[in-house]
DNA sequence: CCGTTAAATTTAACGGTGTTAAGTAAACTT
DNA sequence: AAGTTTACTTAACACCGTTAAATTTAACGG
């Protein structure tokens, strides 16, 4: 029996959550799905091509069916509840942040743009605005959610001396500990920055 | 003469704006520095920690000379100034954004955050809010950067269909239209992304 | 100036990567 | 049954980061 696309995403998909972005290699995968490497080339122009459909995949699991806005909610909470979707889907993969924003005109990212600036625009916010509004959240939440997933080794952890660092950086220091100490989480990071964009 | 540390940078700088990310091997650094490429081990623990001085490097061209904020100036209009300049320093390089934001762990991007934080707090900005800002700010600068950095084949462009996705996103293609028609350039488009955290 | 030590680099090699070219077997088509 | 398309395999290429070991270069004290 053939493969098919889907099933070649799939466990692209769980290779991606098992190894990381660069643990993807297609002879891995290739190995996975019982065929050899150049196989995958009958089914993907090359391994770019790939990674934009694992990116289109993460984002489809969460946005297959994209709900326009209600009349009830207002459009700033709706912004909010989407945004945290995105966040959400590129959360649930490891790496997901870099596998969706370094893809590229993504279609499931411009539906997503299209339905958010509907919204807006019906909701009276001016076209410029609602533009400006999507287009900055967008790019807070990839660049919100990259540094999120950026894992850190044991050793630059020590490389970085904690108490000279902390000792330099005092106000920084004392910003993280109180916001954190007021029993905030990451979540509540997110969408903190998130309402600073949309308020 | 034994090669510096410095020089190394600078040189893989310059085949970083040459190459690209992807084009900066150590074999080609190498070879440019007239060395072999083992020969690097003895100055940089690996790959990655030359990425990362090579991030700090990027930075440290736009603020060895971070000033603090003057009394004249609001605290908006400096943080705006700062932002612009950390995107300018990402700009001068190809992948810039890429390099800096994955380096993790900046000393510069630290004590860049603390001199924020710290003008904010001075303006009598309350702790929260100042490190909200400053997070937020950073987060959108980097994403902003990274998707304009970007470059799409001429390939990739051909296989979204102008037409039918224009047709299928109108008010995401109408509301781009309208920017720019404006007279607006791209480096508006950061600054008013900004200006909607800031303010 | 010499001998020793440390610094800087070379040579050779390993296991891994994406990718191409050419051949092959199974599955549909006519 | 013959031919064509689909879905692969095998073999190989040119790279990549990295390690180990040998070797050269520079620095320094007696």
């Amino acid at each position: 029996m053939a493969l098919k696309k889907q099933q070649i995403i799939t466990e692209a998909l769980e290779l991606l959550n098992e190894s990381g972005l660069e643990g993807v290699t297609l002879r891995k995968l290739a190995s996975r799905l019982d065929i050899q490497a150049p196989a995958l080339y009958w089914h993907f122009k090359n391994k770019h091509a790939l990674v934009n459909e694992m990116a289109e995949a993460i984002l489809q699991r969460e946005f297959h069916d994209l709900k326009e806005r209600e009349k009830a909610e207002s459009w700033q909470d709706w912004l909010l509840h989407m945004f945290n979707h995105l966040r959400k889907a590129m959360l649930a993969y490891t790496d997901g942040g870099r596998v969706v924003a370094g893809a590229h005109l993504s279609l499931t990212m411009a539906d997503l743009s299209e339905t958010a600036m509907k919204a807006l625009v019906n909701a009276g916010v001016d076209l410029r605005r609602s533009r400006l509004i999507v287009l900055t959240a967008t790019r807070f939440t990839f660049g919100h959610v990259i540094e999120e997933q950026t894992r850190i080794t044991e050793q630059e952890m020590q490389e970085l001396h904690m108490e000279s660092f902390n000792q330099e950086h005092p106000t920084l220091t004392a910003g993280i500990e109180e916001y954190f100490s007021a029993g905030k989480t990451v979540d509540d990071l997110f969408n903190d920055g998130l309402r600073m964009i949309i308020d």
